[in-house]
DNA sequence: CAGCATCCGCTTTGATACTG
DNA sequence: CAGTATCAAAGCGGATGCTG
């Protein structure tokens, strides 16, 4: 990226992550720690391949990311973040925490992934009786399965799946976040498409706040 | 921008301020409240006037910019953040954070507006001795003063004048920044140009921590 | 197949000039 | 002051080809 030449400390971190994609290539490298070239390309849909090739080379010269040559009997290249890249989770978590509201609609043209979404039902899910005993639900959407336990007051989400959930939830990604954020009843995510199998009082333990985007 | 088309949070912000020089302007809007096209212009050095303009209005149809037409006798229109517009506050203070080890280096084409420094120092600086009576910097570098002052634990920065400042500090950004952040010593500062007027014993008051980029 | 590099048409940006 | 208009240059997207 061309440099803004700014004496300023968020021009400076711009001229490092501001190009188109970059972004998103630390977040496909903190959610899933070591990437090949080929798990990248599928977590950043519509990139250019030379384009990626142009970003890591960058990313690893600005020291965000380091690349590893692995040892001859696996034959591949796996990109990670350095500590300075890690540094950039709170950005990211901030990039969430913003984007949330937007996601109220989801187009069709949207591709989905569930990594994506690890990090913000984390983000945005609390346990509201952490007395009790832990709850596990498993979302069923995208590529792969997401678990979410509730453990102390916080609610982990992880990729895979569940080894005894209390609840299983299936469907497009929208109406089960709807679900899980509070702005949807069961009905009406049932309606949308989204099917459980299991307890669904359970969602009251881990409902997350969703404020809509307040504009003017 | 072109949408990333991904259902993802991270992908959904970026959509609306991922594009080169959004960011930029809504810090200066954040930074300095209503402005002027012209000062922002102003405050966003090399911008192309018809890029400023195609931003603002895509920022007002995200509902990030509010638009006000100033009534007859002041015949001109001002820019504001709206609600949703300040939400994106955070996000600029963790860009900061990561910049701010970006500032060691201040290229000679780099442009300086006293502003920009504000949230920084204000990001950064801690009153170390609470209980002690409040004091006052005055740092003269870039287009106007700011002013430094220490407030129970937390130290304030404003643009403007200080009344009766404790301490004076003139010159590049570059040293003075690393005086406040105990990067330099004052005879290091000195010798890099930077002039001060008063009692530096009031900068260990201030002093924050400031962490070189770690890579590798 | 993994990890790129090259080519090409299109879009975005940068620099400057001009206008109500 | 608050923009539009114009045009060259840079960046991006998509396809394809190359090399281990």
């Amino acid at each position: 990226m061309r440099s803004y030449d700014e004496y300023c400390a968020v021009a400076k971190s711009l001229d490092v992550v501001g190009d188109r994609w970059t972004l998103l290539i630390v977040r496909e490298l903190a959610l899933r720690g070591g990437c090949r070239y080929t798990d990248l390309r599928n977590g950043l849909p519509g990139i250019a391949s030379n384009l990626l090739a142009d970003r890591l080379r960058e990313l690893e010269q600005a020291g965000v990311v380091r690349r590893e040559e692995a040892p001859p009997p696996i034959a591949t290249t796996l990109f990670h973040l350095t500590p300075r890249g890690r540094e950039l989770r709170p950005l990211l978590d901030e990039l969430v925490r913003w984007g949330l509201p937007l996601m109220v609609e989801q187009k069709p043209s949207d591709a989905v992934r569930s990594h994506w979404l690890v990090g913000a039902l984390e983000l945005m899910l609390i346990d509201h009786r952490p007395h009790e005993s832990p709850v596990e639900i498993e979302i069923r959407t995208g590529d792969q399965p997401v678990t979410l336990e509730s453990a102390d007051g916080t609610v982990r989400a992880r990729l895979g799946p569940a080894e005894d959930p209390d609840l299983t939830l299936s469907g497009d990604p929208n109406p089960i976040l709807g679900l899980l954020f509070g702005k949807l009843e069961l009905v009406d995510a049932q309606a949308a498409g989204v099917s459980s199998v299991g307890d669904p009082a359970v969602l009251d333990r881990i409902n997350g706040a969703f404020q809509s985007p307040t504009s003017a």
